[in-house]
DNA sequence: TTTTTGGTTCTGAAAAAAAAGAACTAAAAG
DNA sequence: CTTTTAGTTCTTTTTTTTCAGAACCAAAAA
């Protein structure tokens, strides 16, 4: 049983996260597993130091384990002589996580294009939205990018 | 039974959005009300034709429809003389909807300052990580609103 | 007043998601 | 070899979500 020592705040925090990631779409186990790597002061932990601090049974957080490390929030690390592995928040590369986060946008234009072209020329206006819509999120697909560039640009000067 | 006509190539599309928005977390018939209302040729359907084009109980559709008002992605006309209620994708209103759900991102850097602020002072880079995050959500919400107002200003010229 | 219409609300059942527990496995340690 | 460790996988249980069916209700029509 090592457990990870968290005070009252900090458990709690980790509720409030778990919540909010859920309401993101996350599975429970899966969201408090993201809070937890979010408080710890320790950076990266156990399978068993995750499992026993969040009284999850071992499959419970093996899978979500799993699917953090899948969808690349996650990322491991080993020590030599030590068969362990320490499991961390894939913080350093967020910028890859977030990027990845909007490829949701070109899908969702080539479904509303599809949709478009399947309506009827009657409702102009409604065409005349959607395509205004689909019209915004190219645009936006194109302009984040460049945010991100000037953001970094900002930065360092 | 006033069913809505629709043919082979509308009614898959209708399957495919239902399961984009599901994929968006949305449940099931909310998903699929949501794709009929943007591929039927008439944009006001009434509750009957809904839930009967849908194949849907009278409770599963008054249930999923209410869950589409509160989040403002439907409204409803109603016409003199007429007790229905005609209910219609909320489209005209797109940028309002689309406003309403950035909301999250102040509420996350919050949630994101609360957590750096109970951090010990250990762990330099992961700290610095999350500081980054909290920078970039922060210039990402002050920047989007002027992508928006520079999209309109080239749509007019 | 009685009936019809256009929904809503309240069960309960079915299906899906989440988690627990235990058996299992591969690699390392003894 | 045998045992231990660090998880994984399989099966079962629990919980939650989703939906159907029927009863219900308020306003309008007859």
């Amino acid at each position: 049983m090592k457990k990870v020592v968290l005070n009252k705040k900090q458990q709690e925090l980790i509720e409030r996260i778990g919540i909010f990631f859920e309401h993101q779409g996350l599975p429970p186990a899966v969201a408090r597993i993201s809070g937890l790597l979010l408080i710890s002061d320790r950076v990266e932990l156990t399978f068993e130091e995750i499992y026993t601090t969040l009284n999850l049974s071992k499959s419970a957080a093996s899978n979500a384990i799993n699917i953090l490390l899948k969808a690349h929030r996650l990322e491991y690390i080993t020590k030599p002589g030590d068969r362990k592995r320490y499991f961390k928040l894939f913080i350093d590369h967020w910028e890859t996580v977030f990027n990845d986060r909007l490829k949701f946008l070109p899908f969702m234009v080539s479904l509303l294009k599809e949709i478009h072209s399947v309506r009827s020329s009657k409702n102009k206006e409604f065409n005349a939205n959607l395509k205004e819509i689909i019209g915004f999120m190219e645009y936006l697909n194109k302009e984040i990018p460049k945010l991100f560039i000037k953001w970094k640009e900002k930065k360092t000067k």
